[in-house]
DNA sequence: TAGATGGTTCGAACATATTCGAACCATAGG
DNA sequence: CCTATGGTTCGAATATGTTCGAACCATCTA
């Protein structure tokens, strides 16, 4: 089948109004940070990412990666009826040299 | 006068006890990104450093070298009356390779 | 030893974040 | 259609962080 315009878009920060601070912030939580260290090899979809703790509940599992997509640190869109989740790599490397492959690094 | 052994030393976590959600976390503060940043070349004096807002009490001063210090981005020794407040650069650097300078340089 | 200076700590008020169930929405497939 | 799947959103409860005055402590200076 075709595949379907998601008619279900989140809003995502434009590249340059994405706050350091946020970013430091959305980054320092554990369950968020080993999201981020899931999408490192590229996009995936949301299904298929799995947390530590594997009873978080989908609304939790949500609220995570709005913190991440608000902070500027993800990217979240729709396809089919899931989603895929990606690291707006490109835009933070522009905006904070560095950082995300520190952090990135640093955790292992 | 001869210079006073400190009575009142603070902890400090050690270098392999640091955590990288913690240093995040407190970096993520604009105030307490202000301190760090003012730190960068070097020591200073805690009654030097002046934040952006003047009118910060000191109780409430004194809580942001509190999670600065106990994250283990800086340390605070006693010295006279007063306090010296210094990066862990070398420490931070060992332990979470670039990723200090990536903050302090984003920060610009 | 008294007073001024520079700071920590405590407690309470307030603000913000997290968690999770329930309700809801969209799509894919039968 | 109907139903299952995969997700967002809302609201309320809870947890965590922040702010700041008051009290306290140590040091220097007079």
């Amino acid at each position: 089948m075709q595949q379907a315009t998601p008619s279900t878009d989140l809003p995502h920060p434009d590249a340059d109004e994405i706050q350091l601070g946020a970013v430091l912030f959305a980054l320092s939580d554990p369950a968020r940070l080993e999201i981020v260290a899931q999408l490192r090899d590229g996009p995936i979809e949301m299904a298929r990412c799995h947390l530590n703790d594997p009873d978080v509940p989908k609304s939790t599992k949500s609220h995570l990666m709005k913190v991440l997509r608000e902070a500027g640190v993800i990217r979240n869109v729709a396809q089919g009826r899931g989603r895929i989740l990606s690291l707006r790599r490109e835009e933070l490397e522009q905006r904070f040299p560095g950082l995300l492959d520190a952090v990135l690094n640093a955790r292992g």
